[in-house]
DNA sequence: ATCAAATATGTCGTAATACGATATAATTGC
DNA sequence: GCAATTATATCGTATTACGACATATTTGAT
């Protein structure tokens, strides 16, 4: 009886379902309008990693692959889908030739604008629940792990 | 000029970025650790849905598939691979004989167990950043729709 | 300079899964 | 009692991520 993290309470698994399912919401609202426009899911979030990246410094595959949680190779291929979809474009890389950077098109800056505009709008509507919903949780983390488990640095 | 909301700055892309990437690290975490006890992410998602509603009522199929947002059929194949792996179990209901009640096994008890116990370790780690980032979109999602657009009931 | 090791990306076959179209079964309302 | 509705299921199809493997480029030790 040492161990509360292993006895869940109800209330556990109900915020635990809450989340996702909040979490599923948005995903599905955003999945809808990248639908809408021709578009998969991890389609315009591949465009959008690399807009926002593009602020900073050229995207790579690689890049692109840590900023999904995706292998390489599996990045390798959403990036032929993409380029195929004349939503961005494919370059070797002018230091290293390994490298390949993917930029934009035209046509991915204006259906990521529009799909990015209408998300926005949308996370205004989710944020007050999202927040709720993280307070909610900090409170059945505390007691869940207690006193025991305060620096959980490996 | 006067649509402000067609006009996406650096920020908001940065934003929305950061907001589906601390999202996909949760989803991330959570996928390996179902990967590691032999279910996909979505079956161990349902086996969340039909413990967080036990509590209260009965799970149906129909119930699932809201719960999942997915389509009524596609959740009856879900249920298939999850009876197969011995996870829930399926018997249609007394009362309305169309209806089918799923409920976990111990075995599903078991597992969902040990994967929430991590999960909702997990989400300690990562709830502050969520909270980071709720209070930057809010700021953001004010500028955006500027004070033209108070009200978007449709 | 040269070549093995490391790095970066790409290809192909495979498995999982969600959907559309369609089907079946049970219930409801008139 | 029968048409319309509701609830679930099946089958074929498309998408997609991965493992295994392949290729190209760079780096580092000698």
């Amino acid at each position: 009886m040492s161990h509360p993290s292993t006895e869940l309470t109800q209330a556990d698994f109900e915020s635990l379902a809450r989340f996702r399912f909040t979490i599923r919401r948005y995903l599905a609202f955003a999945e809808q309008g990248a639908k809408a426009a021709g578009l998969t899911s991890q389609q315009h979030q591949a465009l959008l990693a690399i807009k926002a990246q593009s602020f900073t410094s050229e995207m790579t595959v690689g890049d692109l692959a840590n900023r999904l949680l995706l292998r390489p190779h599996s990045t390798a291929e959403l990036v032929n889908r993409l380029v195929a979809a004349d939503l961005i474009t494919r370059d070797s890389a002018v230091h290293d030739r390994r490298k390949v950077h993917v930029r934009l098109t035209p046509r991915g800056e204006a259906v990521l604008a529009t799909l990015s505009a209408r998300n926005l709008r949308e996370l205004q509507t989710v944020t007050p629940a999202f927040e709720a919903l993280l307070l909610q949780l900090s409170d059945l983390v505390e007691d869940f792990v207690g006193p025991n488990d305060c620096d959980t640095g490996a």
